[in-house]
DNA sequence: GTCTATAGGCCGATAGAC
DNA sequence: GTCTATCGGCCTATAGAC
């Protein structure tokens, strides 16, 4: 990839993330990425294209995370896994994130099926530590854990490792 | 208030609510309220003064419901209200939620404050039940259910009532 | 006089021409 | 990579209805 092209992501990622897609002009990101306004069209045709190009990306980066967790044998190791998910996101990755979870008020991008192998993954590992409810605990980590992560996204968390080590132990993971 | 202001108040909620704040216009509010644009500006004088005046509603009807749980005495009590507290919210006022938690992603709206009466007081009742970790214990609660209001006002939450039934129970409340 | 509608100004945004 | 056309955004000035 070229690097102003390159550049051109950067910068949009950056501004999607934080100001929001429609509060970001064209314009405002050709100029952060240093780069003449036109070439944006020239890549990637339209700002909806720019977007697309940005969650193709943070698509992956979901897969790679959720991969090591779906290939876990151990069920206590899934749940550990789980838990410190959302506090092992690497803060050059923040804006991806940040970006997924806005966009998941937005129709044309929530997907709730991205989830899904994670939380089936989860009941097995509940079923298998005996676990009754096996489903409905799935559903209540799951959800624990999307709330931790817009929290620490958000910047907004008071202790986060206190907090970790207090899930890891109520999980006895 | 005039009919006409109050129409423009409802079709303004439900367009910042659902399509987003930037993403709408005053002239779709317009439309859809069948009033002028020139109005929208006479009555709130910006389209940020009428963000204003719907968030101020908005911040209203969380005190209204908050309120019912700070005076309540029974610390199961407390903790039971506040499980029920996403699934009882009315349908007509679902834009109203969808609107706060959106803008929680902006810094002009964030206020982490306006929950933290609730999260003082489930506390209160942890400590009272004798939790050792009282505040963690809260804030555990408090996130699974802005996770779950989440999900329920994103329509996707499968069963509620089963989930409900199954938070009470965990909780014994 | 107060409340409402209309017509347009100015600006910035997206996109396309060169 | 620059330049610009066109459109739609927010807002105001003014005129009309009650």
């Amino acid at each position: 990839m070229s690097d102003k092209k390159h550049k051109i992501l950067d910068a949009a990622l950056d501004l999607f993330a934080n100001e929001g897609y429609t509060a970001t002009s064209t314009s405002k990101i050709a100029q952060k990425a240093g780069v003449s306004e036109g070439l944006i069209f020239r890549h990637f045709e339209s700002k909806k294209g720019l977007l697309h190009a940005i969650m193709q990306e943070a698509e992956d980066r979901l897969r790679d995370v959720l991969a090591d967790i779906l290939c876990e044998k151990d069920p206590r190791g899934v749940i550990r896994k789980t838990i410190e998910l959302p506090f092992n996101i690497r803060s050059e990755e923040y804006d991806y994130w940040r970006l997924q979870y806005k966009l998941k008020w937005d129709k044309d991008y929530y997907n709730p099926d991205k989830m899904k192998p994670l939380i089936e993954k989860l009941k097995e590992a509940f079923a298998l530590l005996g676990f009754e409810e096996s489903e409905q605990e799935a559903r209540l980590l799951s959800h624990v854990l999307e709330a931790v992560s817009i929290e620490l996204l958000r910047g907004n968390m008071k202790d986060p490792q206190q907090f970790k080590s207090f899930l890891l132990e109520k999980y006895k993971a």
